[in-house]
DNA sequence: TTGTAGGCGTTATCAT
DNA sequence: ATGATAACGCCTACAA
């Protein structure tokens, strides 16, 4: 059972006083050599940890927080992030941190500009954002970093020293995990489909990151597989359904699809009702792809948990803020596989 | 932009002084009925919340808080329970609160005991245990109740009222989620088990809750299935692969086998190496059964995520010591599927 | 170079 | 019934 020390204790053991110890502990010099060595002696003897609701109580600051990301209205994958966030925001309002969010349309690079503008008007401590369009977020970054804003990012990474963490998945790897699904459902079948669907925004580097990982797994076995890439950008049901009628025809033996968004319920309604059913996996858990879980339409989803990704991007940040820890470089979420039977339990 | 408030502040908007306002939040009486008409309507204006920063410095107590499971030396299932308990000990000791472990056999009702003794004898402020034994936890939980030791259990639930919180999964769901796989991997096959191996100690129960949930899988559907129960107690690998075979040769139709502890890799070591593979459906990540995902002898694991159980268990009594939060009543964990190309993120 | 004297917000004690 | 005051551990400013 150890004892809690403070530096009141820790100046008696050494003869001097408060003053003197607090100027160790944070090196602001001016202190003596000789009680330097004792008192830094003293210090490693106790392991001496700092009362962090102590500290944090003296500082009495608060500190304002901001969250920059996708509006759920606009594409309903991001709903649950205001879930965690607000959570966040519930915990760490009572340590003095000030959470605010900024939504922006992820179809539009002026809207985003528009946002992180705003954002940067308010001069906020730490912002924790989604760098949706690669040289936007490279110029937002900048500021931050001249303006010492703190940064952490979740969702997309970008390459840049200027942010402090990031929060994600490894895409590769969830497209090796969607496909050993495939692989299993279909342990026979060897042709396949890659389908990159109705993406207007940019995150084709993504969708290729995912293909890739789906076709390293299938090249790492021994039985080589056929698998086809298709890219459908339409939005119109109708074109939808002639695109998927047109690929299905050229390839009548696909029996098992990789959808690489979160849009693969477009394709289970656009699929014609014959017998021999195709195998879908896709991504994310929103209403429409639920649905078709439900209904057998499609086998699995991976879920990216945008959820914990935004909860932990705030926490992150807050704790940093409130408790002067130290920010994880990165964090990779696991890749959560779903199925009809075990979804509920994600959707918190 | 809310300002925070602080006892001063509402003491001078209502003319009086802290000690006052300090009463009537704390419900302490011996305040006029004027008084404290006024400082509770300006408490719920100004929506006030107490510092917890301030009053955490101000009690200045610390807790010790005693975390009771089985040793991973005896199964090596619970090993994960100590990285969750020494992540939350690391976080929650500079706010107080102090973390021991004691070990106990899980084999042993005696072993239980005697350990939960020394629990006692502590006279801790708050226990997280595993309540492997119904009767002897009924005892040791009815002894905290007396003593006011706030107590929460993972892993297993007890019926008792004096347990605060439970933080585990829902079984029956899971023996669902096996069922809903297994019957992805074999759409035609109608033959299926559920194996009950190797389970010295007593959790017949959540074994009956998982075959339930299995069941009721396949009862829900149209195609009616023929499910087998068979138990293996043995430990011996040749007594097990006897028996194996034994069930086997009886009904060789079945493809599919759902065994519901952590054993499976001895089923799957003790499995014939025909070519026509049984599908096989497990429990927990430990290092054999990660090994048989590898070579593809089992298809997937159910993950209980062991360690979360533990760090959540000892997190929410250090908050609510610490911080005075309310404790969650119970925390269903998600049902995680396994497979071999998504087992590394689980691991942490 | 060193020591001392407040103060952060809350709570407990003591006097009024 | 109420108000003043000290204390928790740390930090800063100022005095020595």
């Amino acid at each position: 059972m150890k004892k809690k020390y403070t530096i009141a204790d820790i100046a008696t053991m050494a003869g001097v006083s408060k003053g003197t110890v607090d100027r160790v502990i944070h090196k602001r010099g001016k202190v003596s050599k000789k009680a330097h060595e004792k008192i830094t002696k003293i210090l490693k003897e106790i392991d001496y940890q700092p009362n962090l609701v102590a500290r944090n109580l003296k500082k009495n600051k608060t500190y304002r927080l901001l969250v920059l990301i996708p509006d759920p209205e606009k594409d309903p994958y991001w709903a649950p992030c205001l879930e965690g966030i607000n959570t966040a925001s519930q915990e760490f309002q009572a340590f003095g941190v000030m959470i605010e969010t900024f939504l922006f349309d992820p179809s539009s690079t002026r809207s985003f500009n528009a946002r992180s503008k705003e954002v940067l008007k308010n001069k906020p401590d730490g912002v924790v954002f989604v760098p949706l369009f690669y040289k936007e977020s490279l110029t937002f970054t900048e500021y931050c970093k001249k303006n010492s804003i703190t940064l952490a990012t979740f969702n997309s990474s970008i390459n840049s020293n200027n942010a402090r963490s990031f929060i994600g998945q490894d895409l590769h790897k969830s497209g090796r995990v969607a496909g050993g699904l495939l692989h299993m459902l279909l342990p026979g079948k060897k042709h396949l489909a890659v389908v990159h669907m109705d993406e207007i925004y940019q995150n084709a580097i993504h969708m290729q990151e995912k293909e890739k990982g789906f076709r390293d797994y299938f090249d790492g076995l021994e039985q080589k597989h056929q698998i086809i890439t298709h890219k459908i950008p339409e939005k119109d049901i109708r074109k939808i359904r002639k695109s998927v009628r047109g690929f299905l025809e050229t390839y009548p033996e696909v029996s098992g699809v990789f959808v690489t968004t979160s849009k693969a319920y477009l394709l289970a309604e656009a699929l014609p009702e014959t017998d021999t059913r195709i195998r879908l996996v896709g991504y994310d858990l929103i209403e429409k792809n639920l649905e078709c879980l439900d209904s057998g339409h499609i086998d699995f989803l991976i879920h990216q948990n945008p959820r914990q990704q935004a909860y932990l991007g705030v926490s992150y940040l807050s704790e940093y803020f409130a408790f002067d820890k130290k920010i994880p470089d990165n964090k990779l979420l696991p890749i959560d596989i779903i199925t009809a039977e075990n979804y509920t339990h994600y959707l918190e």
